[in-house]
DNA sequence: GCCGGATGTGGATACGTTTTCATGAATCTC
DNA sequence: GAGATTCATGAAAACGTATCCACATCCGGC
């Protein structure tokens, strides 16, 4: 609702209040330059009794950029980039600087507008989880904007700092840990751009002598009917592979939805592990066992380093963790 | 990373490649005022050479207002304030606006220091769901802020509009079906700020003629720790009760937990039934029967009033829907 | 007691845009 | 065809701040 509009009180204000010039105040307030222990009392007081707050737009318009970091990801109803934004708005907010934020749905086209939008608003720092390939990224540098990678580096543009996790040890730990219990034809559910990982898992697999077969590599958009289309269609055609790794929180609700729908039971058909822990996974039954993400995290980190941009930084790999519960099983 | 900086293409550059004034080429651009389609080309093609994107940082400074809408929610990490959120981007970016997102932990201080924040960067449009109470919002009002709250309300401040969920209708229905499968020692496991609905709740199981046990009512806070707390310890001591009713998905979540670990059995020993639907409720199992409310909607519903506050407008009132799913079944 | 440096201060400028206002040209009206 | 009206246009002012620069004051050192 809207109330009646009165002049904001601004830094002259406040300067005929202390009987002193605007520089003053501004140097006083912002606390660059030298004042006298009187006129920095007065000027204090002088704000503190017109409560006065400094406006962001001028200084923004004066120092040629607005604070604050830009958020990119994909999807925030994506409960791993959901905890990805709470790290970075943890940190950002503790840090007072506000976060302007925008969803890509994995749309290069959309990330490209939404990067044409920060640069508009002068936003310098940001931290997105790439959806498109380096060149999206050209203005951005152009501009001179301050950009870290969150999930995902932008191959081509390894000079970007990035927080990633660890795919090769993550994706090793669970092939090794279905292989321990006797699986050989493991298939991976995987959404587009997750390269690194479905290579990670052809080594691993390839590590420990077991077949790759490329079918059972099956790829989904980001979306619950994507991964739900592809989890069914793995399940209901190869009768034959005896565990699924999912390659994110996505892909596994949908390979659990797919296996309950198909009849097919877990882990005494198939033995299932998903990427990224999420609460559900303890509600279902069985408890899903997966390799987890530090989520929130990584989106602290990001917001860590994009804040801190002063000393050249490189990226950062973050660990991932097996935590067992009940969705594997010995091979049937 | 930073790139060499080289001064941004200005309203001043166009004017000087097109041979006009810098007041043609703003009218030309924001498409105010009249011009004669010779020179609207000439500044077309020269903004179009130079690849020029008007600054946001003069524009709102000039304006005395920043553009987009600020978001303030508790927690993006409850999958029902991150669909909001959703919601709330969904139409902002189809408009074009930029968001700016907060999350309060539902703790009236840091609501307060995010409002503070919008006010000193001028953003005019807000989108809450507001943890505090009506005099936190007073310096937004005063700033002659625009308001929307969501899902809630504010108490003392019934002049802002609101989108809400219809709470006393979703409540009869979910206590109506309990009371039609035999029950009548039915527990509400609320949060914090839910008064409403408690509300809702005695009034239904009145008008039901059950008994409205007190101790059956039962808030935690909006974390997980708390709601699994409040879950445990209603399960745990009163094991009278045959039917629960979760106020939202944490406390849903918490009950489904506690029962399993309690080894009380759904809906053997006790039905349950929660409000608000998830993508979870459908995985576990029983799955969940559940009130659903429309949480994206509830955000683009949110933001659409926001963005068109010209007119006088009042709150949205959105239905809820009674999802049968596995989890409620006749009084044992 | 004069000079050089340090220190505190305020006037003025610039940041990039929108909008008001005045001006001149063009079109219309009777 | 003269006056009235519309139309397109650019110069200039304003938005609120940070910072450069010049000036004034004060101090210690010789």
């Amino acid at each position: 609702m809207k109330m009646s509009e009165q002049r904001r009180t601004t830094i002259k204000d406040v300067a005929e209040a202390a009987e002193v010039g605007v520089a003053t105040v501004s140097r006083v307030l912002s606390g660059t330059g030298s004042s006298s222990p009187a006129t920095r009392e007065k000027v204090l007081a002088a704000a503190a009794r017109l409560d006065y707050r400094p406006s962001a737009l001028g200084r923004n318009l004066r120092r040629r950029r607005t604070g604050g970091i830009g958020l990119l990801i994909p999807d925030i109803t994506d409960t791993f980039y959901a905890r990805l934004a709470d790290g970075v708005l943890a940190c950002a907010q503790s840090a007072g600087e506000p976060v302007m934020i925008g969803t890509t749905g994995d749309d290069p086209e959309r990330e490209a507008e939404l990067i044409g939008s920060l640069i508009e608003e002068s936003v310098e720092r940001v931290i997105a989880v790439p959806s498109g390939d380096g060149e999206m990224w050209g203005p951005a540098f152009r501009a001179g904007l301050d950009v870290v990678f969150a999930e995902r580096p932008v191959r081509g543009r390894e000079d970007v700092p990035a927080v990633v996790t660890d795919d090769r040890s993550g994706v090793r730990t669970a092939v090794e840990y279905l292989a321990a219990l006797g699986h050989r034809r493991v298939a991976f559910l995987a959404r587009h751009g997750q390269e690194q990982r479905v290579r990670a898992f052809r080594e691993a697999m390839g590590t420990l002598a077991l077949p790759v077969d490329e079918e059972l590599i099956v790829r989904a958009r980001a979306t619950r009917d994507s991964a739900y289309a592809a989890a069914a269609g793995l399940l209901h055609h190869r009768s034959d592979l005896t565990a699924v790794l999912a390659g994110g929180n996505l892909l596994g609700e949908a390979a659990v939805l797919a296996a309950r729908e198909l009849d097919v039971r877990v882990p005494r058909d198939v033995s299932m592990i998903m990427f990224d822990d999420v609460p559900w996974a303890e509600l279902c039954s069985p408890p899903l066992t997966v390799i987890s993400q530090p989520a929130q995290d990584m989106g602290y980190r990001a917001a860590e380093l994009v804040l801190r941009q002063g000393r050249r930084t490189r990226g950062v790999t973050l660990p991932t963790e097996l935590i067992v519960r009940g969705s594997c099983g010995p091979r049937r």
